[in-house]
RNA sequence: GCGGAUGUAGCUCAGUGGUAGAGCACCACGUUGCCAACGUGGCUGUCGAGGGUUCGACUCCCUUCAUCCGCUCCA
């Protein structure tokens, strides 16, 4: 295999696309830092996102397969926000898992997606962790589908029965989940795949989102989050931005920023990071219209992976099925892309594109929603009655000047990762292949063949040897390319192979040669990097030869 | 978090209880002059980190950090 993740992680160090963090120091887990090259791959990725979605968009044209025309805006929102944003987006409530582990099986659950049944079976017993036997227990599974069946066959399993028995099973109470019983019940829970009761741990909470303290004293009381998704400073700044901007439905608000997430098992190069950049748009839409800009976004979105060169038999649309979709979600599709570090067949999210209704608005101006008894979004009740967690207050609804009507905006949220995207694209580059070297036998070559607008170095410029004036008029020439606003290198020292390798490694798409002619009929060589054909090209055209070639 | 493996020059890797090596890369000079590995010379390491045993540790022991694989988790 060609493509394989080691050799890209090392090449991303080798030539300084992407570090460890703090690597002298051993390193920190879940971080990562970009290096020169890595950082213009990334800005080009941004760029390209910000550029395509929200500055080259024309509000006034009716784009193919959109509903209707549409404004995009940007805003740049804090890394902090009020505690109370996250408990009414649902970020605090869900990002607290309860965990317990298995101490024969090794294994580690979330409390409340353990499916446990109390059982007996005409007075024979399990064992218990300590030796001791018990006539009744719980068994347990983590199947979510087909559940019953499951806890049938493990309940046999505990007991030592064959399938012919199921019926003399003796159940008591219907099924429930792990979270639902008190602790001191966990000795008598047989946990998933495990032939022994009470080897459970206690709970455990596992706090996903990364905590601060804000203000120099800093007690519990000041305790802060930094953001697990830049969403919320949009959702929250929908008022101001509606009253200051004078956009009107459909728009969308998009940001560009970090997150943090206090991942369980970061893993797999920057895939999964506790530190990562997110690319989110968040489209106000009317209810009515929403299901149009769903497929709408979905598509585009798909297609802009296509169009900067992911390749598709490499990138994948999957529509999540309705028992996949969260609480609030009307419809999610991901994008996904076969990243070297998943088996065949298997793929990793680069987007999700959410329809997520008025969940989002709603939450912030009622309080935090959950579903009710009849399948409804509602606000979600304490014990005495109250919301759990208690809104803004503040009117979000839109008027519709056209209509006169006034309703809350749905939402459809195409959410990317930067991280993720820059990750694919570094993946989907590297390629090694075949070419001759100067006696004419074939060489492996290792190339990133990146997209030329996504491309960190756009040219390099060589002097052919080192004399008779090829240096002055390379250094003129890397002097006009800059001056262009082009990222370019100038390199001298070694064989003319070398160099263009060494640029086709780092993905620089043109690599310009000066040489004996230019001096006297003021042509230079352009060679192409995936080709490696080259064109003479007169040294006043270079630039915007580049540049053209850039834009195409 | 659990289990397994790994960690020595920029990279790939040798190495022995007695003051650390090779190839490649890199730099300089020379040569060639349009697709890597020609000649000569040169640079490089707290042998992942911390502690212990020892007269002496890269080598033995403990702890820790990171990476990879499997399990788990993935809003």
């Amino acid at each position: 295999m060609t493509r394989s993740m080691e050799k890209i992680v090392a090449l991303c160090k080798r030539r300084g696309f992407i570090f460890q963090n703090s690597e002298i120091y051993g390193g920190q887990n879940g971080f990562w830092d970009y290096g020169p090259l890595g950082t213009e791959l990334k800005r080009n990725v941004r760029d390209a996102w910000y550029h395509d979605m929200i500055s080259a968009h024309n509000e006034l044209i009716k784009p193919d397969g959109a509903p209707s025309n549409y404004q995009m805006v940007g805003v740049e929102t804090a890394l902090i926000m009020h505690p109370q944003v996250w408990k009414c987006s649902g970020h605090y409530d869900l990002f607290h898992d309860m965990m317990v582990d298995c101490r024969e099986t090794k294994a580690r659950h979330r409390l409340d997606q353990v499916r446990i049944r109390k059982v007996s079976f005409e007075g024979e017993s399990v064992e218990q962790e300590d030796g001791s036997r018990l006539d009744s227990v719980y068994v347990s599974t983590m199947s979510d589908e087909d559940f019953e069946a499951e806890l049938t066959s493990e309940a046999l399993r505990a007991f030592g029965k064959k399938k012919k028995y199921a019926d003399r099973l003796q159940w008591d109470g219907d099924a429930t989940t792990l979270d639902r019983i008190p602790e001191s019940d966990f000795n008598i829970v047989v946990g998933p795949g495990a032939t022994k009761a009470g080897t459970l741990t206690s709970p455990r909470e596992f706090n996903l989102m990364m905590k601060t303290v804000i203000g120099a004293l800093g007690t519990d009381d000041d305790a802060a989050f930094l953001r697990p998704e830049t969403a919320q400073g949009i959702f929250v700044n929908f008022k101001n931005v509606v009253d200051s901007c004078r956009v009107k439905l459909p728009f969308g608000i998009c940001q560009v920023g970090k997150s943090f997430r206090n991942e369980i098992t970061p893993r797999n190069f920057t895939f999964r990071s506790r530190e990562f950049e997110q690319m989110e748009i968040e489209f106000f839409c009317r209810p009515d219209q929403s299901a149009g800009w769903y497929t709408y976004w979905r598509d585009r979105r798909y297609e802009w992976y296509q169009k900067l060169g992911i390749s598709a038999d490499r990138l994948i649309l999957r529509d999540h099925h309705a028992e996949e979709l969260a609480h609030y979600s009307v419809g999610t599709a991901d994008i996904e892309y076969a990243f070297p570090f998943l088996d065949d067949g298997e793929f990793g999210e680069l987007e999700g594109v959410a329809h997520r209704g008025d969940f989002d608005l709603r939450s912030h101006m009622e309080g935090k929603l959950a579903r009710d008894a009849a399948g409804e979004l509602a606000v979600e009740q304490n014990e005495h009655g109250q919301p759990r967690h208690r809104g803004s207050g503040k009117d979000l609804s839109y008027f519709d000047d056209q209509a006169r009507e006034r309703f809350i905006p749905h939402v459809i949220e195409p959410s990317a990762g930067a991280d993720r995207a820059t990750l694919a694209f570094l993946c989907e580059a590297y390629e090694e292949d075949e070419q001759p070297d100067d006696k004419g036998n074939m060489q492996s070559r290792t190339v990133m063949k990146f997209h030329p607008r996504l491309a960190p170095i756009k040219a390099a410029v060589f002097p052919l040897i080192k004399k008779e004036g090829m240096p002055e008029k390379a250094a003129e020439i890397f002097g006009e390319l800059k001056a262009a606003g082009l990222s370019c290198q100038y390199e001298q020292q070694g064989a003319i192979g070398k160099r263009y390798r060494r640029q086709d490694e780092i993905g620089t798409p043109y690599c310009i040669t000066v040489d004996g002619d230019t001096a006297s009929d003021g042509t230079v060589t352009l060679r192409d990097r995936d080709s490696t054909e080259q064109i003479r090209v007169k040294v006043a055209d270079v630039v915007q030869e580049i540049s053209e070639r850039l834009n195409s």
